[in-house]
RNA sequence: GGGCGAGUAGCUCAGUUGGUUAGAGCGCUUCCCUUACAAGGAAGAAGUCGUAGGUUCGAGUCCUAUCUCGCCCACCA
């Protein structure tokens, strides 16, 4: 294609499809070295990443566009590097949540609950449910270009993974690090069953604080106590007090009375108490409250489970048995209110618990579960991260992953669920319990105890998705099975994922990886941070300000996106997307899309090859030199996990200095026709290539499509332009050209001289904006700059284009001894520039101008003098005192002109 | 109660070994539909880098204190 058959506005939405199906056919995703591969060296470091699984319960949103850009700038940018590299994909069956999706939808779909179906349907329906959205968040990380290795794809509940589940879970229970008893837990009534710790969430909400009366039994004494829980009061087992708390010591041995059950309970004292809050006496509930849980094994008190898993009360709640636990509360409040045994009601703020998942009140309850004794497991994971083995990006996380791993609490894996890896134990009738991989084993165990005919049934609980995500890094290559895959591509090398999944998952990983494989799971944890909405609040969807980042792809196209949400994200910092910064990077896709074609077409018009010898061109050897520079600077950000910086080093220069200056005296170069325009078109060849290569991880439908066509072109256009340039890789490798020009001290100096010339060109056009000369008017000028005549002269004729000076009646000099007649005066750095501007030119305003450049050049003067006398002078690197005594020089310079030109003037 | 992060231009945010005149996008002002691009080009205005101290020749960057906002953990009835 030409470039003129090329479109002018770059066109994602017949590209991105096309692109990602050609990458997927021609197996670019695959890992170029793997065993199996022909020719496979097993001692090659791979880069590895296992997909953080998004979840099957619903459609993708902009957290996995965040994990999905991220980490396929990662794996893109090692690929380049020809690093052999996996990114394994997945997803997630996320027991608590698919399961309350299905039944949400059953019930208002077919009305139907998951009891009235039975397991085995329910899970069936599962299943197509699991099918349907698996579907859709494939396509839609496809969209997202993910280069994901589709052929290693996962699902945590598929029969290699469940394996893998079963045989950790028999693991653990081997090594006596799994119990199961009765402790207790958050209860969740709604979704009936258990979850852990972290699956609960604390609102601020406005309740009531309720004061009532504790009779103490044969007396008329009684102790006032608050509580946020009245219906609580049916379970208490005890009346608690600060054993010297002058008020209420007295009853300390005394019996208490519940309200409205007359049930007897002890007043006992406890240093837990605090006499400053409430009343300062505490009801003790044992079987549904942490603390009160702690305090009745102190004092040896009867756990009273008062609430059972719907959350109605017990029979031990005497009248109020059967009664919703709200219902209960005010039944029993107003029953005691009756009685004289209320005092009063307070509002009060107070932090409720609710389920992550279903958003109900959490109740603590006494709950007989399955746990694993965490802290043998914790211990090794915290060394690792301690000990450097594992790095968290950014680092502080560390302290954060430290302090949770310290105080880490046993964790409750049994849910009373269907959907998820069913617990692999079995009982007999008689309830002893057999441990196994498959139910064979577990029959086996049993005949050998008990002899023949035993009859087993399956524990019905299923595990927390948590314990199987746990596993992902290497249940995922195949483990437990000691697979080729699993040998090589295991540890992996980075977790990419949120903050907020640090708990959940993370820690969860590297401690299952350290007990299962002995290894650490990844070397690098990289954190990135939350998307949200464009007022900088969360994104969800009872606030409704949910983005949908298909949308934003539709409108914008999916390098848009990607762009805006990696380079404007920091690690672990969040990021408030807003869409007016997606819309310039469209923009930034379309500019690179129009310079491509602008190559592209220079590539069509340039002779095909070198009839001299030519040397480079000022502006060339800039432009290469500021390329190398950008080249190492972003190998280097990359290294540190900066992408964000390094994606705006390569946009800016890309656009203010490639685009904005390069390509427009490439223009001029390239109508001089010749050697000059075959030695610019290569030169414009490798900097788009180089550029397009840096961008790809970023940006990849858009640099793919134009590297393609760029290729072509080439190709077309000479072997000498492939000679020249270097050998086209198949791949987007990193890899920078031979440079065409190799002298250091060259480039050095083309760095200054094109930065005076820069500045020429711009003093030269700002008086023209400010003079409002018209834009096609052609000036006449004198330029005098004693170490830089021999510059401007050769760069007269560019000059003269770039800012619309008459060349015939453009003079250089070195030095000027009268200022021109009918000349404007002003100063670029050490060069004098003269414009001939015979409109009214009032030598007073010129004088004053001057004057005010002129005063502002002496304070820089004399502030890097009094610099360079101070401490300053002495102690500084060297380097950085010789840039700062070249400033000096400098203002030395504009100053001296500017003296000359006012000297003129008089 | 403990911990973490943020506070930089009107808005949204970059700025990692401290280097001396602080950057971008959007918005704003003026001009230009110039043959890669008006999703563009040129020129311009705009910030005492939350506050107060300190270390240093030198601080947006390091230390201390403090204010404001946000988050995490623990969960005092």
């Amino acid at each position: 294609m030409t470039a003129e058959q090329l479109p002018k506005t770059y066109d994602f939405k017949s590209t991105e499809e096309r692109v990602y199906a050609h990458w997927e056919e021609s197996g670019y995703f695959r890992p170029s070295n793997a065993p199996g591969k022909k020719g496979f060296e097993p001692t090659r470091k791979p880069f590895v990443i296992s997909i953080p699984p998004p979840n099957v319960t619903g459609e993708l949103h902009l957290g996995h566009a965040m994990f999905v850009a991220m980490e396929d700038l990662m794996v893109r940018y090692y690929r380049m590097k020809g690093v052999p590299t996996l990114w394994l994909p997945g997803t997630d069956h996320a027991g608590i949540a698919t399961q309350l999706k299905v039944e949400e939808d059953l019930l208002r779909t077919e009305e139907v609950t998951r009891d009235e179906l039975g397991r085995e349907e329910f899970l069936k329906r599962t299943w197509a449910w699991k099918d349907k959205y698996h579907a859709i968040i494939s396509k839609q990380i496809r969209r997202l270009g993910a280069s994901v290795d589709w052929s290693r794809e996962r699902f945590t509940l598929d029969e290699g993974l469940s394996r893998a589940v079963r045989e950790a879970f028999v693991r653990l229970f081997e090594k006596g690090l799994i119990y199961r008893g009765p402790r207790l837990i958050n209860w969740s009534p709604g979704l009936r069953t258990a979850v852990s710790d972290l699956e609960v969430e604390y609102n601020e909400e406005e309740g009531q604080l309720y004061f009532f009366k504790y009779r103490i039994k044969g007396s008329n004494e009684f102790i006032p106590v608050a509580t946020t829980r009245p219906e609580t009061i049916l379970g208490d087992a005890a009346v608690a007090v600060h054993p010297e708390d002058t008020r209420y010591e007295k009853f300390i041995g005394a019996t208490a009375l519940v309200p409205m059950l007359d049930r007897e309970i002890p007043v006992i004292g406890d240093e837990y108490v605090d006499r400053e809050f409430g009343t300062g006496a505490l009801k003790i509930t044992p079987g549904h409250d942490a603390n009160d849980y702690q305090i009745g094994q102190r004092h040896k008190l009867p756990i009273l489970s008062v609430l059972d898993e719907a959350a109605r009360i017990t029979k031990i709640g005497g009248p109020y048995a059967g009664l919703d636990r709200f219902e209960a509360r005010k039944r029993l409040w107003a029953d005691m209110h009756a009685k004289g045994l209320t005092i009063k009601t307070e509002r009060y703020v107070q932090r409720v618990p609710r389920s992550q998942r279903g958003g109900e009140i959490v109740e603590p309850m006494i709950s007989t579960q399955w746990f694993v004794t965490i802290k043998p497991l914790a211990a090794p994971a915290l060394a690792a991260v301690d000990d450097g083995r594992i790095k968290i990006v950014p680092e502080y996380f560390t302290k954060v992953y430290r302090n949770w791993m310290e105080n880490i609490q046993d964790w409750c894996i049994s849910r009373q669920l269907w959907w998820g890896h069913r617990i692999p134990v079995w009982y007999t009738p008689d309830s002893s319990m057999f441990c196994a991989r498959t139910e064979e084993e577990a029959r086996a165990q049993a005949t050998q105890r008990f002899g023949k005919g035993v009859e087993l049934k399956q524990d019905p609980d299923v595990l927390d998705t948590w314990f199987s995500s746990g596993l992902w890094p290497f249940s995922t290559l195949g483990w437990p099975e000691e697979t080729a895959d699993l040998a090589y591509f295991y540890p992996t090398s980075v977790l990419e994922t949120g903050y907020d999944i640090l708990f959940f998952w993370v820690a969860r990983m590297i401690m299952m990886g350290l007990e299962f494989t002995g290894e650490v799971p990844f070397h690098t944890v990289y954190l990135h941070g939350l998307v949200h909405d464009e007022r900088g609040r969360k994104m969800s969807k009872t606030l409704g300000n949910v983005i949908d980042p298909l949308e934003v792809m539709e409108k914008y196209g999916t390098d848009a996106l990607r762009f805006t949400l990696l380079v404007g994200s920091t690690p672990g910092q969040d990021l408030t997307l807003s869409l007016e910064k997606v819309g310039a990077n469209r923009n930034f896709a379309n500019k690179l899309w129009n310079a491509g074609r602008f190559v592209i077409g220079a590539i069509a018009t340039a002779p095909k090859e070198m009839k001299g010898e030519l040397d480079w061109t000022l502006a060339d050897a800039w432009i290469w030199a500021r390329t190398k520079q950008i080249l190492s600077t972003c190998n280097r950000l990359f290294e540190n996990y900066q992408y964000g910086e390094a994606g705006r080093q390569v946009y800016d220069f890309f656009w203010s200095e490639f685009a904005d200056w390069y390509i427009e005296i490439a223009k001029l170069q390239l109508a001089e026709g010749g050697d000059r325009a075959f030695k610019t078109v290569d030169l414009l060849v490798r900097v788009l290539d180089i550029c397009l290569r840096l961008l790809h991880p970023f940006t990849p439908f858009v640099t793919e499509e134009l590297w393609g066509h760029l290729k072509a072109a080439a190709l077309a256009h000479s072997k000498s332009l492939k000679a020249h340039g270097g050998e086209w890789p198949e791949a987007l490798i990193i890899a920078a050209w031979p440079h065409p020009i190799a002298e250091e001290d060259r480039e050095a100096q083309a760095l200054d001289k094109f930065a005076i010339f820069q500045n020429v060109v711009r003093s030269i056009r700002n008086v023209r904006a400010e003079k409002g000369v018209k834009p096609g008017q052609k000036l006449a000028a004198i330029l005098a700059a004693k170490d830089y005549s021999g510059m401007l002269e050769q760069e007269k004729k560019g000059l003269a284009a770039l800012v619309q000076l008459d060349l015939g009646k453009l003079e250089i000099t070195e030095t000027l001894h009268q200022k021109p007649e009918g000349h404007i005066s002003l100063v670029a750095g050490p060069v004098e520039i003269h414009l001939s501007l015979s409109e009214a030119l009032d030598p007073r305003v010129e004088r004053e101008r001057l004057e005010k450049e002129l005063t502002a050049a002496r304070d820089q003067i004399a502030r890097l003098e009094k610099l360079l006398k101070s401490d300053f002078g002495k102690k500084a690197p060297k380097g950085v005192i010789e840039k700062e005594r070249a400033r000096l020089d400098g203002f030395k310079a504009t100053a001296g002109s500017l003296k000359e030109q006012l000297r003129k003037l008089a």
